[in-house]
DNA sequence: TTCTGGTTTGACCAACTGGTCAAAATAACG
DNA sequence: CGTTATTTTGACCAGTTGGTCAAACCAGAA
C-alpha cells in the first residue's frame, strides 16, 4: 500500500511539473536542464531528483498528464448529435484549450518536432484509432448529405493546426498583431471558416 | 577584397549548413550540438570550426538564408491581380514549400517555439509591415466585394498554420494517415476550404 | 621538386550536464 | 520534550559541451 502524500510533496511535485513544463516546453528535451528547472521551481537540484528519479521521468509525467485529457475534446465529439454544431463545438473547444493551456500545447509540438520518440506509438494506435473513427463519422455525415462532401482526415487536420497555431506560433502572432488579443479575432474567424466549409 | 572561396570551401560549407539545417530542425538550437552536426556532415569537430567560428554561426547562417526566401510566397501576393487566384496560390505555394523544405519549416517553427530569441525584431518590423501591407490589400478586396467579409490577419495565419502542419507534424500526420501521402489530399482539402471561405 | 597557403587533426581545456551520497536540517507525532 | 521519518543541502563525480591550438597534412602553382 503506498503512503499518501504529506503536503510538502504535493507542492513540490506540483511545482516541479509546472517549472518542467515551462522549460521543456520552451527549450524541448534535450534543450532542457535539470538546473533552470530546478532553478523555476525554487529547489535546489539534488531535492528536486529526491520527488523525480531523473529528467526523463520529470518529462515522461508531463506527456502522460498531458496525453490524458489532450484527446478529451476529440472524443467528445458526437455522432448523435447535429453535424456542424458538433464540428464546430470541437473546433472551438481546441481553440479554447491553446488560450487555456498554450504551455502544454507547446509541450506536445517540441514532442512531435522532435521525431516524437517518446508516443509515437500512442500516435500510431490509440491516436490513429480515434480519429479513424471519428473521420467515420464526419464521412456518413458527408454521405448523407448533412455536411458538404470534405476529407475529414484533412478536416480535423485542419482543426489542429489552425487551433493550435496560436498556442505554438504565439509570439509571431503577437508581433504580427501588434498588442491586439488573438483569441476573439481567431474565434469569429474559425466560426465563419467552418460554418462556411461544412455548408452543403 | 575578400578571396573567392575554393572547391573545397564550398562543398564542407554547404555539407555543414544541411547537417546544421537536420539537426537544429530536429532538437532546436540548445538542442543541438556541434558533434551531432560534425559527424552528419562528415567532418571533425575541429576542422567544422574551421570553416563556422562557432555554433551560433552555423545557426544565424541558416536563419538568414531561411528568411531570405521564407516570405517569398506572400510577397509575391499581387493586388491587381485576381483576388481569389492571388489568396489561392499564396496558399498552395506555401503548401508546396512545406512538401519541398520540411527541414526549413521545423527550423523556423523551433526558433518560434522557443520565444524567437533570434529573430523577435525581424517578426516585429519586417514580417509584421509585409503582412499588414498584404492584408490592407486584401481587406480592400473584401470591401470591394470581391472576396467574402473576413479577417484577412487571421486568413493569412490559418494558411501559415494549415501548410506548415504538413512539414512540421510530418510524424503525427504519418502516424494518422498511415502511409498515404499526405500531400495531395492537403492541396485539394485547401483549394475547397478558401474557396468556399472566399465566395462572396 | 619545392614552396606556399589552405585544410585537417589530436590533444587539450574550462564550463556545464545529469546524477549520487552522506550528513545536516526540519517536520511530525506521541 | 524526545524520537523518528521526511526533507534539504553541499560536496562531489564522470561524461559531455563548445571551443582552442600547435602541429601535421595536403593540393596546387612555379
Amino acid at each position: 500500500m503506498t503512503k499518501a502524500p504529506t503536503r510538502i510533496q504535493q507542492r513540490n511535485r506540483a511545482a516541479i511539473l509546472s517549472a518542467g513544463l515551462d522549460i521543456f516546453s520552451q527549450y524541448g528535451f534535450r534543450g532542457a536542464t535539470l538546473d533552470q528547472i530546478a532553478d523555476a521551481a525554487g529547489l535546489s537540484k539534488p531535492n528536486l531528483l529526491y520527488y523525480f528519479p531523473s529528467k526523463e521521468a520529470i518529462h515522461t509525467a508531463l506527456l502522460e498528464r498531458l496525453l490524458e485529457t489532450w484527446l478529451d475534446p476529440l472524443k467528445a465529439l458526437d455522432g448523435s448529435g447535429d453535424p456542424v454544431a458538433e464540428i464546430m463545438g470541437y473546433a472551438q473547444r481546441k481553440l479554447a484549450m491553446s488560450r487555456d493551456f498554450p504551455r502544454e500545447s507547446r509541450l506536445f509540438a517540441n514532442e512531435i518536432l522532435q521525431g516524437a520518440p517518446h508516443i509515437e506509438e500512442i500516435l500510431k494506435t490509440d491516436l490513429k484509432t480515434l480519429v479513424d473513427e471519428k473521420a467515420a463519422i464526419i464521412q456518413g455525415w458527408a454521405d448523407a448529405g448533412k455536411i458538404a462532401a470534405i476529407d475529414p482526415h484533412h478536416l480535423i487536420f485542419s482543426i489542429w493546426a489552425f487551433t493550435q497555431h496560436y498556442a505554438d506560433f504565439d509570439v509571431q502572432v503577437r508581433a504580427v498583431l501588434g498588442d491586439k488579443a488573438p483569441h476573439d479575432g481567431a474565434l469569429s474567424f474559425l466560426d465563419t471558416l467552418y460554418s462556411k466549409l461544412l455548408r452543403v
